[in-house]
DNA sequence: AGACGTACCTGACCGC
DNA sequence: TGCGGTCAGGTACGTC
């Protein structure tokens, strides 16, 4: 489901639980991608400090010095609720002092949540290798260049690294190469510094458009409130397969790589 | 070391 | 209707 815009969104619908004391705590019997590291029933008593994101990671601080970490994998949704009656999917929910829910639900299980310290946050193994967040000031067309200039993949698989920039995923990327005319068929070590500039720049541009208006909601993506995001109204390529390419008329194509589908239009990128 | 394929899961959709 | 195939927003891991 979500990319990192649809993760800032999500964050910024639960902030509301600031403060918020976790009062009770359900978890279903269902293997997630990895097994949370302690039993998540601790968090009962435990109050909400802070609600943060990295990459696609939401970090919610708690006291006694504990961080709940939760992914969402491709299929994964946070909401609140003022009730909870467990439904087909539901892998985890608490009950807040706020008298709201946070429920998480993940057909595909794709996601995972954990419990760890707080002061071990950096060395958790989902967490530690990765690269800048695209719109921190660090992530600069220097420092990609640096990154990409030796890599012999095509340039779209080498974005979607998130040892490389986190949390572009295969929507943005998509849209983020057509800002840039570049076709995601090029190797990265093909794209001049030039190029590199345009891209640093079209994927912040698109990253932060893309926050914006909400994320975008393909199939089933919500925020917190149930919402759907309205930047799929705005994508050039990504699902328009055979449509007309808005700057040039031509056929958007659409092609495997590293089997995700890629979408582009020819002519607008070289 | 780097490149590439595979695996984890469910559900929606399409063609026969 | 039902069945098999394909596809989906992510990411770690195995193998060459």
């Amino acid at each position: 489901m979500p990319e990192l815009p649809e993760i800032e969104t999500i964050k910024n619908g639960i902030t509301r639980i600031i403060d918020c004391k976790i009062l009770e705590v359900f978890t279903s019997q269902l293997k997630l991608r990895i097994d949370s590291t302690v039993n998540l029933k601790l968090l009962k008593n435990n109050s909400i400090l802070d609600v943060k994101r990295r990459a696609r990671y939401l970090l919610i601080d708690l006291t006694n010095n504990n961080t709940l970490i939760i992914h969402l994998g491709m299929s994964g949704r946070l909401t609140l609720s003022s009730k909870f009656q467990q439904l087909k999917h539901d892998h985890f929910a608490c009950r807040l002092s706020n008298n709201q829910w946070l429920i998480y639900n993940d057909p595909r299980r794709f996601g995972f949540i954990d419990l760890i310290k707080s002061d071990d946050i950096k060395n958790h193994k989902m967490l530690k290798n990765l690269g800048p967040e695209p719109l921190d000031k660090n992530f600069t067309s220097e420092y990609l260049f640096s990154k990409i200039n030796n890599k012999l993949t095509n340039i779209k698989t080498t974005l979607m690294d998130n040892k490389i920039v986190v949390g572009v995923g295969n929507i943005y990327i998509n849209e983020a190469l057509f800002d840039a005319g570049i076709s995601p068929l090029r190797s990265a070590k093909s794209i001049t510094k030039t190029e590199t500039a345009k891209l640093v720049k079209s994927i912040k541009k698109i990253i932060s458009e893309a926050i914006k208006m909400g994320g975008s909601s393909i199939s089933d993506y919500q925020n917190a409130d149930g919402e759907f995001g309205s930047f799929q109204t705005l994508h050039k390529t990504y699902g328009r397969q055979n449509e007309k390419c808005f700057t040039c008329q031509n056929k958007i194509i659409r092609i495997t790589q590293n089997q995700r589908s890629s979408f582009f239009c020819d002519i607008c990128q070289k």
